[in-house]
RNA sequence: GGCUGGAUGGCAGAGUGGUUAUGCAGCGGACUGCAACUCCGUGUACGCCGGUUCGAUUCCGACUCCAGCCUCCA
């Protein structure tokens, strides 16, 4: 296994702390909205990583941690004047069911900020004693950038670059403008927790460094998150525990590319996302998948109408290979080539599109030969599903995915009465009434596939 | 301006110092009542300019353009 750590800008071979078992921190979403579909890129990218790891043997813990207080979070609820808790509850909430429709699968953990206010406020408080921390005047605490001498490892700056980019503050508390905060103090009647410095509330940063030790220790595998988060999040973090334990925080830093709208990012901050709700109602979660796992993880992606129309493709040529196959009676082949091949290319840095090229070359092999040999037919079909499996797809049933989700907007019976009709005129050789009850399907959306067993139909999208 | 990554056929997207994925679309053929599905055949693409090399899309250097980060952001 070969993972390329953003640290070192190389693919290094993923060497396990405790062999067998890999841990992952993940960063995860800031709940004062519904989850966009970069939010989804993330979630699926390391979906994919934990799925294969643990298709491949390892023992994986997955942690993912949910920042459930923030400025953004306080303003939503200032918004709508209601308490902060429960903006989080309803978006964590509606997280989830993006989730579990996206098929991505719960983390081991999910800790969230405010279940770890006292880890937090402990690391301030060593980060202090240590002298990479100070408090201000007014109760807030900033790490001292200058007091690590790694600081900017992980993002390639240097320290005296930053400088001219960063911004006096008007109050000027910090002794350094790099410096960032630990711990913000908030108004006595705010929302906040109290601490040796006073009534106050958790920087993002610390809170991502406690959490991580608190589920992992103090050195875990991998570290994950958007490529976004790289600086000044990630490296901070590194600050934060490195200068807190004297330990090697993370040893493999990954991160995932963005998802472009028009040749830009989509995000918050620019309005133009797609909440993964909104494009779940016209796209079969497999599609929005397959958009998302049909590039490498590191490279960006442009969503569009047509980008999604290439997965829906792309989909259905699989799921028509497996639709004439018995999968589940099918015994499971060992050592195949194929395997071999989806998993050098998964080896080598979850390059899920040369993967995705060979699960292409199992469907040509298995239309090739399922009418010579159905047996070999039908086992290769079984790793098909498995091997996708690995990527999350192919988990659906090829007449669902085909007929559509099955919420209604087909009827089903209506068009298996049609089709009926239509067999039966084909066999009394009226061409006429055949073609205009396929005319007639058409106009629904539907076409119709003849074959030796008697016609059968598939929404066309 | 600094740092990082990228530029591949009509589109999407891997990869490789010489054998040049994969999907969609296209073209020719088979199959079909006609289609669809499927199969067979077919396209010699690697931003620009130099260099190294017997040979570079792949290595090195310059250039142009694009994106991300440098401020909250997956």
């Amino acid at each position: 296994m070969r993972i390329y750590n953003t640290l070192s800008q190389k693919k290094e071979e993923l060497q396990p702390i405790e062999a067998g078992k890999i841990s992952i921190y993940v960063c995860g979403i800031t709940v004062y909205d519904y989850c966009h579909l970069g939010h989804a890129r993330m979630l699926v990218a390391f979906d994919v990583v934990v799925r294969y790891l643990r298709a491949r043997g390892f023992e994986v813990t997955y942690v993912r941690n949910i920042t459930d207080i923030d400025d953004k979070i306080l303003a939503r609820a200032e918004e709508n004047g209601e308490a902060f808790t429960d903006v989080t509850a309803r978006y964590i909430k509606a997280m989830h069911e993006d989730e579990r429709a996206l098929s991505i699968l719960p983390p081991d953990q999910e800790p969230r900020a405010t279940g770890h206010i006292d880890a937090i406020v402990s690391m301030i408080q060593t980060l202090i004693e240590k002298d990479f921390a100070y408090r201000a005047d007014n109760g807030d605490v900033y790490f001292s950038v200058t007091h690590f001498p790694d600081y900017g490892k992980l993002s390639k700056k240097r320290l005296d670059e930053l400088l001219d980019g960063a911004r006096i503050e008007v109050g000027e508390l910090k002794r350094d403008p790099r410096d960032f905060v630990l711990w913000k103090s908030s108004p006595d009647d705010g929302v906040g927790w109290d601490s040796p410095w006073g009534y106050g509330r958790p920087g993002w940063h610390i809170e991502c460094s406690a959490m991580s030790t608190c589920a992992l220790g103090d050195n875990f595998d991998i570290h994950g998150g958007g490529s976004d988060l790289l600086f000044p999040h990630h490296e901070n973090e590194i600050a934060q525990s490195e200068a807190a334990t004297d330990t090697r925080f993370a040893n493999l830093w990954m991160h995932n590319g963005p998802l472009r709208v028009d040749n830009e990012k989509m995000s918050k901050s620019l309005d133009n996302f797609f909440t993964v709700r909104e494009v779940l109602k016209q796209y079969h979660p497999e599609v929005v998948r397959h958009l998302l796992v049909a590039s490498h993880y590191r490279s960006p992606i442009n969503y569009s109408e047509q980008s999604l129309q290439q997965s829906i493709k792309a989909l259905e040529r699989i799921y028509l290979c497996l639709k004439n196959l018995d999968v589940k009676n099918a015994k499971m082949l060992a050592n195949s080539r194929f395997e071999k091949a989806f998993n050098a290319a998964m080896d080598d840095d979850f390059n899920t599109p040369e993967a995705f090229g060979v699960l292409f070359e199992m469907v040509s092999e298995i239309n090739r030969i399922r009418d010579t040999e159905p047996d070999t037919a039908n086992q290769l079909g079984a790793l098909l599903v498995r091997l996708g499996g690995c990527l999350g797809l192919l988990q659906v049933d090829p007449e669902e995915f085909l007929k559509g989700q099955g919420d209604g907007d087909v009827d089903a019976a209506e068009i298996d009465a049609l089709v009926a009709a239509r067999d039966q005129a084909r066999a009394d050789k009226d061409w006429d009434k055949a073609d205009a009850i396929r005319a007639q399907l058409t106009a629904m959306n539907i076409v119709v596939e003849d074959a030796a067993g008697g016609s059968s139909w598939r929404l066309e999208r």
